[in-house]
DNA sequence: CTGTTAGCGCCTTCAA
DNA sequence: TTGAAGGCGCTAACAG
């Protein structure tokens, strides 16, 4: 049995609500009859009961994230350390927690969302992978459930703070034209995957902006998708002499394949990914990646979520886009305009 | 405000407490009044008050682990993922949730756990990366509070559950013995990390029982320090034909300082690394790998916290090991015995 | 079998 | 300023 505020009462020689009001910070609570108290606190070691206090005043002090995992894809996703490392770091200084919880399916991504905002056991949460017409949406409207989206929620009128995916192509594009690359391509991944298509965009703008023909191979996701698709890219009459690559892990196929084909980096081909993850290392000198600012972008979201959850911020239309930037590396280190 | 076990009661005219026993499922309730409250509990979409039920039944129905990152080092680790997604995999079936804390200091962490002990909002905690003289487990221990050590915590009576790292490292090396491989080297990490001793030992084993003298180089973590021990190692007089590598991030380190000195992989140069992670794939035809299964382990780590937060496991000394096994791929395929 | 009652530990009026 | 009392929503013992 853990040690409550009567406990303290008692030994304090006070009434438990003096002990409540200590505890609060109540500053009409004489001098003397603190100074006991704290004692007493301190002797103890005593922690409220978080519970107690949340049935009282109606909230959790927690927040919920759902992360969805496709079937049995347990892979390793780096994403999920930094989200939770930047979602806690702002939480706790506010006295809010993390829970986490996984779906396997959408069906029951759909009941845990339920079960989440309904047994209270959550203040708010943040939203994965928002998908085009989605039904968490309209249920956590409906309830005045404060929520932040991470990612492109479309067109429904909901709070969100994403990347710029469009900036982050453009910036990827123009870097290598900067360098010199006179047949920049773009290895995208499959149709439809909004990142992707948005990352595309940036491309061809800065193509265009350029005067420069845009060129998009697109790939299913992974090094040795990746790997393929650049072979048919070095295949072609007139091949690109630089790649801008949906991601680092992409990318590192992209040039396992170009060492095959016997093509130095960067001098042959020149390449930019994007993460700016820790592949960046693997290639050497290493590769220059789009930093996304993942980090920025959760604690953004976290914020607000705060802000929400406190009600000093009411639950509508916001939509902040992070700004991205480049971190240049010897495999796009082509040495000026050609 | 939410819906309570009272609004149902009256919209169904009973008492609040047969709300309660047709929600638990009492048998002893009559079929007529069960179907009537159930009723309304399906037309209300009632879901229980957690921290009201928690409160009475003294249990928060949730479980936490304690993340500790290093200073800022956000890079994303992928066990987190694997971390998160097994152990809500095993708790959600028991109706537990999990809270994730990160510490960014040791100061830092111990105040976490106190306060996730002692405030009452976790029954359970699944202790990481446990130290040599842990301060941890005492007051676990103390307060009889249930939980299990994720890795080797050294000579405490404690419960944990951890890789077979010897196993791992003996695995790998008659592996590429078994693959004709004259000089098997092995690229460690640095002194005293105990995973990285524990390998080096199953190496050794390994090595002894074949007649060969073991040769080890010790490295710092990361795939570029990697590369600077492996060219240490192919400076040498009798340079290995095989290298056995601390994990594949480094491994991956070794193949690219090879393939820059021309040695082909695996005719010339036979690796294997550990964990068998998604940085295999970065190898043309793959990297052969010691997957240390730790889905198993997270699992079997929580499945033991459960029992023993449902009291039919005390909290005491054990030990168990998970099992290891080899992925080979094309990186060790040497073709027999030489 | 069902309803009434008594808390779980805390916060917060309301009187004193 | 302090203490007594009520109630957050729920479970469980006790009557009936």
């Amino acid at each position: 049995m853990r040690i409550t505020q009567h406990d303290i009462a008692r030994k304090a020689n006070v009434s438990q609500s003096t002990v409540s009001r200590v505890l609060a910070g109540d500053a009409k609570v004489d001098a003397s009859l603190r100074r006991r108290v704290q004692e007493v606190l301190e002797a103890e070691n005593y922690f409220r009961n978080a519970r107690a206090a949340g049935l009282r005043k109606r909230s959790s002090a927690q927040v919920g994230v759902v992360l969805k995992r496709p079937a049995r894809s347990l892979e390793g996703d780096p994403f999920v350390s930094v989200l939770v490392s930047c979602m806690t770091e702002v939480l706790r200084p506010a006295d809010y927690h993390l829970c986490v919880e996984v779906a396997s399916s959408s069906a029951e991504q759909a009941h845990i969302y339920e079960q989440l905002l309904r047994s209270d056991r959550v203040d708010g949460v943040v939203v994965l992978e928002p998908e085009m017409r989605d039904a968490r949406f309209a249920q956590l409207l409906e309830d005045r459930f404060p929520f932040v989206v991470v990612g492109d929620p479309g067109e429904v009128a909901v709070p969100s703070v994403d990347n710029d995916n469009v900036m982050a192509g453009a910036l990827a594009t123009r870097h290598l034209l900067e360098a010199g690359c006179a047949r920049v391509g773009m290895i995208a991944g499959p149709d439809e995957v909004r990142f992707s298509e948005d990352r595309i965009r940036g491309y061809v703008q800065a193509m265009r902006a350029a005067g420069q023909p845009p060129r998009v191979w697109h790939s299913a996701f992974g090094p040795r998708a990746a790997r393929e698709t650049a072979r048919r890219a070095f295949d072609e009459d007139a091949p690109p002499d630089a790649l801008v690559v949906l991601d680092d892990a992409m990318a590192l196929g992209a040039v396992s394949e170009a060492q095959r084909l016997g093509l130095r980096v960067p001098e042959d081909l020149a390449l930019v990914g994007f993460n700016d993850s820790g592949l960046c290392e693997l290639v050497e000198g290493g590769l220059s990646s789009v930093a996304l600012n993942i980090e920025d972008l959760i604690r953004k979201a976290t914020e607000e979520l705060l802000e929400m959850m406190r009600g000093r911020k009411p639950i509508r239309r916001t939509r902040e886009l992070v700004p991205c930037s480049l971190v240049a590396r010897r495999s796009s280190a082509r040495g000026g305009r050609a």
